[in-house]
DNA sequence: AGCACGCCGACT
DNA sequence: GTCGGCGTGCTC
């Protein structure tokens, strides 16, 4: 019911009118109250977008409606415009969520607002228009059978209508005369036109005639195909048979796909035993005596790489469902495996998988049966803290230190932070679970009193952690393995691993086939034109090129042909940092017999990954090779040998977290192996073996690790025990970029002069990716001891100094990625 | 983003 | 006087 705007831009005294306040989704901070016509007053909600007449021209803008105030600052308001959303888009629990978002991350209502909700689902992907019939008062006394005949307009002369026609009129009156009550308490009377098209046997313009002379209205209406259609349609692409639908009459041209549970092809093995373990047990014990108590409980379970925390997250998960609740689960990203999928689809049925892979129409189609309830379990990355639940009994935040969790574009919001303020507005219980928890975690466990720490010590079935063995890249270059990615023993490890009928993972954190491309005689060092960063040398999947390889920046995709010399010097350049790519052509050199398969985001679409992964499953492939996206959540018995490449990557980043980032990784990459029996091992090649995270993730030893981080972190005043936030600005021109900083940093400075100086300041300086996609960027550091002045500051900053700018700013609160 | 308002200089 | 340049600030 597109409501159209014929009252554009008039206003009406506040005090006469019903008021609705209203977020714009497009830029400024600011609500705004506007009248809502007396026709509209029943139809409008809060989580709802409408149009309104904004500004002078009165252009029409798209707002979300938030709340409906008894009175406004303002004394003449315009009316809106109209509906857009028949029903609202979130809920008031997720609307209050919103609310929080946008003050701590300090970006706009309307735009959190549409960020949460899925484009599919605000473009109704998939929803079809039906048309309907609506008799008129002409035709209703004729349907409820009070006069015989229908008469003409003016005279008295009989109506003339055609056969068809009052065949037509006839089926109609026969539906309208089997209406339900329930049917009796909507005050409108609709008949679908095809329904009656097709009971009637005629077809439309017989019914436009019908229309013309006065007797039905042509209503149109934006419908979502009932789940009983859509997995008609669905069957009937399987069976590939013609549809029962007369096709040129047919409304349903878009024919989704109705596809709950999508399943590909799993491996039949490892089906999951709900039988816990001793700790497993009294972990779940504890934890579901917190959420039988109710209120907000915050618990991190601790568990070690196969420990079987996802069994505990079941068994809890279990209680809520029992209840009639929903339970949220969020993995990251790349965790999102068919295994963890069907796990838990087997144990609850009704389990809704949430991954970027889906087509529009099924996640419009997802959400929809997630607000009404009809999953038990959601399971999906970061943004699956957004389902629109009814009921929700429990949050399960898995891999909760993940740093993917945090979203790198606006509203910068952390997932698993957002979840905890979700548990805590619900007043339920939420889990975090990690082997490798976040200081920010571990510390509120410590400080927070509805944290608390349930741990899972050992791996089930008591096996041990694999070893790790240390492998010294210094060591193998004097050896003058210089260019062997991997070390004597690593190599040795690995062909006795697959003669013996075992699988292996590699992992290496570098995509493409090298890092930098550099001129040993100039020093010079091929950069992107567009940003501050060098470019990595790829190998084309066709070698159409003489030397089949390319120049590509990993940030803005900027790519070319790889010079055949230094453009300075003129010397040959060489390529230092073998990425996956190399490491995959060396193996292949080397090892010619074996099954070797590359795991990145260059070489699988997500498709790729869930057959590889299966394949893999199956002992189809012998060594897997890859980056992140091999570390988590993988579960294969027969893996037997770890080795990881490098792991120095991460520590090379100037970031105060790469310590924890890198013990974190080692951890979660030697914990793929001896996840069945005690034949695990792990190969870590390093050229920094005395480094803590190292030395540190090799012991297994995750409290010493915490330990030492946390105290250098006091030191240097760092999160967690200093609060953070990033104001970073950006301009293709230098000039301004500086001006405008300079500007910001007067401003900051004032505000923390109202604040005495609690805060402490830092820049404006250039960020770690100086330029980025032909834009100058500079950050500013805002510390503090405890959040609250950083959060009066930014919402000072936030009336006028953001928008006020005159170049590019970006408020990011709780960093997780400094560049 | 637009669009009006305002303050200033040039021109009928 | 008045027309129009663009800089500034507001949009319920």
């Amino acid at each position: 019911m597109e409501a159209l705007d014929n009252r554009n831009g008039q206003s009406v005294d506040a005090a006469d009118a019903k008021i609705v306040r209203v977020a714009r989704i497009d830029g400024g901070d600011g609500l705004y109250d506007y009248a809502i016509p007396e026709d509209m007053v029943d139809f409008v909600y809060a989580g709802q977008r409408v149009n309104v007449p904004f500004g002078r021209g009165n252009r029409s803008q798209i707002a979300f409606c938030i709340d409906f105030p008894e009175s406004s600052n303002y004394p003449r308001l315009k009316y809106i415009g109209g509906i857009v959303d028949e029903q609202p888009l979130v809920t008031e629990e997720l609307l209050s969520l919103a609310r929080w978002i946008s003050q701590y991350y300090c970006y706009p209502l309307g735009m959190v607002l549409s960020a949460i909700v899925p484009a599919a689902v605000k473009k109704q992907a998939g929803s079809v228009l039906v048309q309907y019939l609506r008799p008129t008062a002409k035709l209703l006394p004729w349907l409820n059978n009070e006069i015989m005949e229908l008469k003409e307009e003016s005279s008295d002369k009989k109506l003339k209508i055609s056969a068809k026609g009052q065949r037509a009129l006839e089926i109609i009156r026969e539906l309208h005369n089997r209406r339900t009550t329930a049917d009796n308490n909507n005050s409108e009377y609709l008949y679908k036109l095809l329904t009656v098209c097709n009971i009637a046997n005629c077809s439309k313009p017989v019914l436009r005639t019908l229309a013309k002379v006065g007797l039905l209205e042509f209503i149109s209406k934006r419908e979502m195909p009932s789940d009983e259609l859509l997995a008609l349609l669905e069957q009937e692409e399987q069976e590939q048979e013609p549809s029962p639908f007369n096709p040129q009459n047919s409304e349903y041209d878009s024919s989704p796909i109705f596809d709950f549970n999508s399943d590909d092809e799993l491996p039949a093995e490892s089906i999951p035993s709900f039988q816990l373990n001793a700790d497993q047990l009294k972990a779940s014990e504890t934890i579901n005596d917190l959420i039988a108590k109710g209120g907000f409980n915050a618990v991190l379970l601790h568990g070690v790489t196969g420990s079987g925390k996802t069994e505990v997250y079941m068994e809890c998960i279990e209680q809520v469902v029992a209840r009639g609740q929903q339970a949220i689960v969020m993995v990251p990203e790349i965790a999102l495996t068919p295994q963890t999928e069907r796990r838990f689809i087997e144990r609850f049925g009704s389990v809704s998988v949430l991954h970027s892979g889906m087509s529009q129409v099924r996640r419009n189609q997802q959400w929809r049966q997630i607000a009404e309830g009809r999953a038990n379990v959601i399971v999906g990355a970061r943004s699956a803290v957004f389902a629109p639940v009814p009921s929700l009994g429990l949050i399960v935040v898995d891999e909760e230190h993940e740093g993917s969790y945090k979203q790198d574009q606006s509203p910068r919001y952390h997932g698993r932070d957002v979840a905890i303020k979700r548990a805590h507005n619900a007043n339920i219980s939420i889990i975090l679970g990690s082997a490798t928890p976040s200081l920010e975690t571990l510390t509120n466990c410590q400080k927070r009193p509805e944290f608390k720490y349930v741990t899972l010590p050992r791996r089930v079935k008591d096996l041990p952690l694999p070893k790790i063995t240390v492998v010294n890249l210094k060591e193998e270059y004097k050896k003058g393995r210089k260019d062997n990615l991997l070390s004597e023993l690593l190599e040795k490890e690995l062909k006795s691993c697959i003669k013996s009928g075992r699988q292996a993972i590699l992992f290496l954190n570098r995509r493409g086939h090298s890092n930098v491309l550099f001129c040993p005689s100039c020093q010079y060092v091929v950069n992107c034109p567009n940003c501050d960063v060098s470019l990595k040398v790829h190998r084309r999947r066709s070698a159409e090129s003489v030397t089949g390889k390319m120049l590509m920046c990993h940030h803005c995709l900027h790519s070319c042909k790889v010079p055949d010399c230094c453009p300075v010097c003129r010397k040959q350049l060489v390529m230092l940092s073998p990425g996956t790519q190399q490491a995959e052509d060396q193996l292949i050199a080397m090892l010619k017999d074996m099954r070797i398969q590359r795991v990145d985001s260059d070489s699988m679409k997500p498709d790729d990954y869930r057959k590889v992964l299966n394949q893999f499953g199956r002992g189809e492939i012998d060594v897997l090779i890859g980056t992140q996206m091999i570390a988590k959540g993988l579960d294969f018995p027969n893996v037997a040998l770890v080795g990881i490449l490098n792991a120095d990557t991460a520590l090379a980043i100037p970031d105060y977290r790469s310590s924890e980032r890198t013990f974190q990784l080692i951890s979660q990459v030697a914990g793929r192996c001896g996840r069945a029996d005690a034949s695990g091992r792990v190969v870590l090649q390093t050229f920094m073996p005395d480094e803590p995270a190292i030395e540190f993730a090799c012991k297994h030893d995750y409290n010493g690790f915490a330990r030492l981080e946390m105290q250098l972190r006091k030191q240097l005043q760092m999160p967690p025990y200093w609060r953070m936030a990033r104001i970073i600005m950006s301009d293709p021109l230098l000039e301004t970029l500086e001006e405008e900083a300079k500007k910001m940093r007067l401003i900051l400075d004032n505000i923390n002069e109202q604040l005495e100086g609690k805060l402490d300041l830092r820049g404006p300086m250039p960020a770690a990716i100086a330029r980025l996609e032909k834009y100058h960027r500079a950050e500013i550091i805002i510390k503090c001891a405890t959040p609250g002045p950083i959060q009066q500051m930014l919402g000072a900053l936030r009336t006028g100094a953001i928008e006020g700018a005159a170049c590019r700013v970006v408020i990011d609160v709780d960093p997780v990625n400094m560049s």
